[in-house]
DNA sequence: CGGAAAATTGATGCTTTTCAACGTATGTGG
DNA sequence: CCACATACGTTGAAAAGCATCAATTTTCCG
């Protein structure tokens, strides 16, 4: 998934090793012609868009959220990222969607034509840049992740959804210490590289251990963050 | 890692979903740019750049390998990707270099002072362009290498990580059955996401079966390419 | 040739997956 | 309003796959 870096939408994949700067660029052109492009309601599981699709519109989630996934031929399936509300999908120059956009529950999405990007990228050398510059922020976030799903431990790898999760609140001066995980196990499972069974045990273990507490399912509740950060540190 | 995709240049990171179409671009400038940038070597072990390093340069590996990475604070390393001759490394727009660029083997380097690639960005569009299609290329890229190291077995690791060697070798009109792997079992452990010792047993493994000779550890001679793919893509 | 680094091989153990059963929430139709 | 269906989540036992630890062999280079 591709973003513009802006206050509202800054995205937080757990970096672990050099968290890059923040940057509040103003952005006023595609942000002006988001808040005038159409919103569009797609219903849970149903998709933005699909792999292969000619790619028509960028997309910026207004509420709700989306998982961006692939497939393998055998059916195993990777989420690359989730998007909510504010984040920007399918920035890019390709002609064709190159991920499944898939609603993880009811969610409404502005919908830009692309047109109108290209035009201002070809005309304007800065926007160009600053595509550029959201582009090089999404990869060296597809970069981190692919560094902590591959080398840590599920427990280790949870926790540190669970903190993006919370930083990410506290970014939208929301309760850092409740989380709303708007996706079911399994698509938590395949953005982590772990099967449903084992993120239902380790948020068991996380409650055991008396780290969180967990409402109906999908509410977290953070009670010892610190014990919680050093557990996605590696601690054990 | 990034680069601009040209017929010299083009990476293949084993798209098993949906290869993106080749492109061949001109791209005149920047490699008019790149031929009369200064030669640098580099031994192997040594550092290109590093993580945290003012970014000056943008490279282009001549002859040899480079090894880009990065490492969590316990000190587990991912290797994000090789880099061979024609690539193009440390190609964007940030201030500061975001992974480590270490040669496997003994290495040339040409380099380009970015200041003249973002001069030439912020005058010309279409070159600004020309480069969010790289990035996005590269993003299209470390993707799929996440589904892939992500999902897959040791064996379609493995497996995968030769063919895409092979097909390269076939893009540069050398024999695609005999693959050189300048670099060691620890790099390419841990840019599969295994130990060495799982590599070492996975080479021995397609050996007995018939489907690969090594000699003196760094040449591979694929005898059975077919069962080869049929094992990378989940066979067994 | 000799020493160090790299690679291989073996034995063992741990983490996560797999398979299976059960529990829980939600929504529908009688 | 309740029975039922269905999707989702949790828990348990067993097994697979890979990591770890340790020893040995091979390769590389001065």
């Amino acid at each position: 998934m591709l973003m513009i870096r802006e206050d509202y939408n800054v995205r937080d994949h757990g970096n672990f090793v050099a968290p890059p700067p923040r940057r509040q660029a103003p952005q006023t052109s595609i942000n002006e012609h988001l808040a005038r492009a159409p919103l569009r309601c797609v219903e849970a599981k149903d998709h933005v868009f699909s792999e292969g699709d000619p790619k028509s519109y960028v997309y910026q989630v207004a509420t709700g959220a989306v998982c961006l996934y692939k497939v393998l031929p055998d059916g195993r399936r990777q989420v690359i990222d989730f998007a909510y509300g504010g984040d920007i999908i399918s920035l890019g120059l390709g002609q064709v969607e190159t991920c499944n956009a898939q609603a993880t529950v009811a969610t409404r999405v502005r919908c830009l034509p692309v047109s109108a990007l290209s035009g201002l990228a070809s005309r304007d050398p800065v926007f160009a840049l600053r595509m550029c510059e959201a582009m090089s922020d999404e990869l060296s976030a597809v970069r981190d992740h692919l560094v902590s799903v591959v080398q840590r431990s599920a427990t280790e790898r949870l926790g540190t959804f669970l903190l993006v999760l919370s930083r990410r609140n506290e970014r939208f001066y929301r309760d850092p210490l409740t989380i709303e995980l708007p996706m079911t196990r399994a698509d938590i499972g395949d953005f982590l590289g772990l099967t449903i069974e084992t993120v239902s045990r380790t948020f068991t273990k996380f409650k055991g251990l008396g780290l969180i507490e967990i409402n109906q399912g999908t509410t977290i509740r953070i009670i010892d963050a610190e014990k919680l950060k050093s557990m996605a540190d590696g601690a054990q």
